[in-house]
RNA sequence: UGGGGCGUAGUCAAGUGGUUAAGACACAGGACUUUGACUCCUGCAUUCGGAGGUUCGAAUCCUCCCGCCCCAGCCA
């Protein structure tokens, strides 16, 4: 997964044209979020981009570089998640790690600089004002009666607006560059205000911040950034960025270079939308396993190497898309199959007494842990008379091509024994409530020295040593693929998309497992411990993602299930 | 006649004047199977938003047209 492994995107091509004629002998790139939200599967495209360019080039460094220069908005908590996510995704800034903030007092310097040249200038106009003088898409703006202060003045005003002797919102400082410009950005942008505000990192040293199209580029030339990468809707920013660095003192000029951004199909990726999911209760916060935060799919059990594998997969374009999230479920069942042992647990559990086992037998049955990889070992799993299968793996009246468990039919019990359902027992409702079965001895491990076969395989569990425990079932968040269609993404929240099994029952080996503990749950899907809620004494699992399922999807389509027919 | 960007399959995405237009996901068949998983095989764009033009030859070059996205924070 390195440079030298893939189809060359346009910004690699662009970074080796760099080094190819010498522009550049050393590739720097950064990541720089604001620290005023969590990280989610769109920031992981960007990291993975930017990391993935230096592991992939002779001489390069990441810088990690938070944009803090809005402290109403940042918290120090979304830093330490932020740098939390980054390692997990496997990523590492080494020494690089920057903030905005750090230059407050060059950036000021800097914006005296542009002040003393006649390109920056003090205005008193109020917000409301601003607008109105910008004008709009299709007519230019006016000047600022401001707009032609002296050098000497504006100096004045702005080093008495950094001493706090004025309120917020009643001055800020503008770059003087064109107020007719097609390009709205360039219409004597605002690069400071004040804001009597206390920084996480900087106390009340300031009560003047810049502004991020100012703060940008400068940071990154100041750090020596070859290649700033950023998304698409940056691109109208990057003459602004292009000027501010043409007209200061600075010996660098970073290329500011956009990309779009990652859309996922049955997904929001936008803080504002993640927060009112967290805010309208819809999810149990920034790390419910259902949505699309970093925190969220750890906690559902995604695998750094799944996300990474995934935004190799996905590519880097200008064109704006949106990937199907089954692109993202093929990545993640690819690490998990490869990697996850196989253990047995039943969801919904349906008694089974095996009526010519021994009551007081007990047997040790050796399991593989991986099918395919032997060198992950085997384990030992308990059988006794009475176990749990899954209530969906028996029909009363199977329907065609039904390969489980029926009145009369003989199943294999996976790495156990060979069972033949002879009784049904019903409550006063008709609901199955227990099955009457024979066992082969003969098939002890799971095959018939006559040589017979049998259709199906299924997964169980020995009553008497089952670990109960509750396991949650995650279904997409959203009924619509595209849910930040219109504006009501609240109104397609999908109602099933949590489904919480209370009475599971699972092999003893899992009460050991432990968060982060990837395990594919046989014919069900792939599992993990919850990070948040499972105790010692209450168990709780969540499956990360199903494993493909042919038959019940080929049923859907077909409408077997839509008619009510289980499983 | 505001400015900027983007159109290759259902979804991503290679290809940038000469190949039957890569690959993956999805989907559909089939084989295998002690997971209806995995794996394997097969199929899936006579055509690149459209129309003209240049050329022996065009997804690639030119012209016009069509569609979609972004921008009017003292947010980033």
């Amino acid at each position: 997964m390195t440079n030298n492994d893939r189809p060359r995107d346009f910004i690699r091509k662009i970074i080796d044209s760099d080094l190819e004629n010498g522009r550049h002998a050393e590739i720097v790139t950064r990541f720089p979020p604001e620290p005023n939200g969590y990280l989610h599967i769109g920031h992981a495209k960007s990291i993975c981009l930017n990391f993935g360019i230096a592991a992939g080039y002779p001489h390069t460094r990441v810088h990690l570089r938070f944009d803090d220069t809005n402290p109403s908005k940042e918290e120090q908590e979304y830093v330490d998640a932020i740098k939390a996510d980054i390692k997990w995704l496997g990523f590492d800034w080494g020494d690089h790690l920057f903030h905005a903030s750090d230059y407050f007092e060059k950036l000021y310097g800097f914006a005296e600089e542009l002040i003393k040249k006649g390109l920056a200038y003090v205005c008193e106009l109020t917000a409301d004002e601003i607008r109105e003088h910008r004008g709009t898409l299709t007519e230019p703006g006016k000047e600022s009666p401001f707009r032609e202060r002296s050098a000497e003045e504006n100096l004045d005003l702005f080093e008495r607006m950094r001493a706090g002797e004025f309120p917020d919102g009643s001055k800020v400082l503008r770059a003087k560059i064109d107020m007719k410009n097609g390009n709205l950005n360039l219409r004597d942008p605002v690069i400071y205000r004040i804001m009597h505000t206390s920084h996480p990192r900087t106390g009340d040293a300031w009560c003047v911040y810049p502004m991020y199209d100012f703060t940008h580029p400068i940071s990154d030339a100041l750090e020596g950034i070859t290649h700033s990468l950023c998304t698409l809707e940056f691109e109208y920013h990057r003459p602004l960025y292009d000027w501010v660095l043409d007209h200061i003192t600075i010996s660098c000029h970073p290329r500011q270079i956009e990309f779009a951004r990652l859309n996922l199909s049955y997904t929001v990726v936008s803080k504002r939308k993640l927060l009112k999911l967290v805010n309208e209760n819809v999810v149990s916060g920034w790390d419910d396993p259902r949505m699309p935060t970093l925190s969220g799919i750890r906690r559902r059990g995604y695998t750094p190497a799944a996300i990474r594998y995934f935004c190799y997969r996905i590519g880097v374009a200008r064109k704006d898309s949106t990937v199907e999230v089954e692109l993202l479920e093929h990545c993640l069942r690819d690490d998990l199959n490869e990697n996850a042992p196989r253990v047995l647990g039943v969801l919904d559990p349906l008694k089974v007494v095996i009526s010519n086992y021994p009551e007081e037998l007990e047997e040790d049955l050796p399991a593989a842990n991986h099918p395919k990889r032997p060198e992950m070992g085997e384990r030992k799993i308990p059988f006794s008379r009475e176990i749990y299968i899954e209530r969906g793996d028996f029909m009363e009246e199977p329907v065609k091509k039904f390969k489980r468990l029926a009145p009369g039919r003989e199943v294999r019990l996976r790495y156990a024994y060979f069972i033949t359902c002879e009784e049904v027992i019903k409550d006063d409702n008709g609901v199955v409530v227990e099955l009457r079965c024979s066992y082969d001895p003969e098939t002890r491990g799971g095959n018939a020295p006559d040589g017979r076969k049998v259709k199906g395989t299924i997964h169980w569990v020995s009553a008497r040593h089952a670990v109960p425990a509750e396991v949650r079932l995650y279904d997409r968040l959203f009924t619509r693929p595209d849910p930040e269609g219109d504006g009501d993404f609240l109104g397609c929240v999908n109602p099933d998309s949590l489904t919480v099994m209370t009475d599971s029952r699972l092999e003893p080996s899992l009460a050991a497992a432990r968060p982060g503990e990837n395990y594919q749950f046989e014919r069900n899907g792939y599992f993990c411990l919850d990070s948040g809620d499972s105790t010692r004494k209450r168990l709780v699992f969540n499956r990360t993602v199903t494993l493909r399922d042919t038959w019940n999807s080929r049923r859907r389509l077909r409408g077997d299930l839509l008619r009510g027919q289980q499983p």
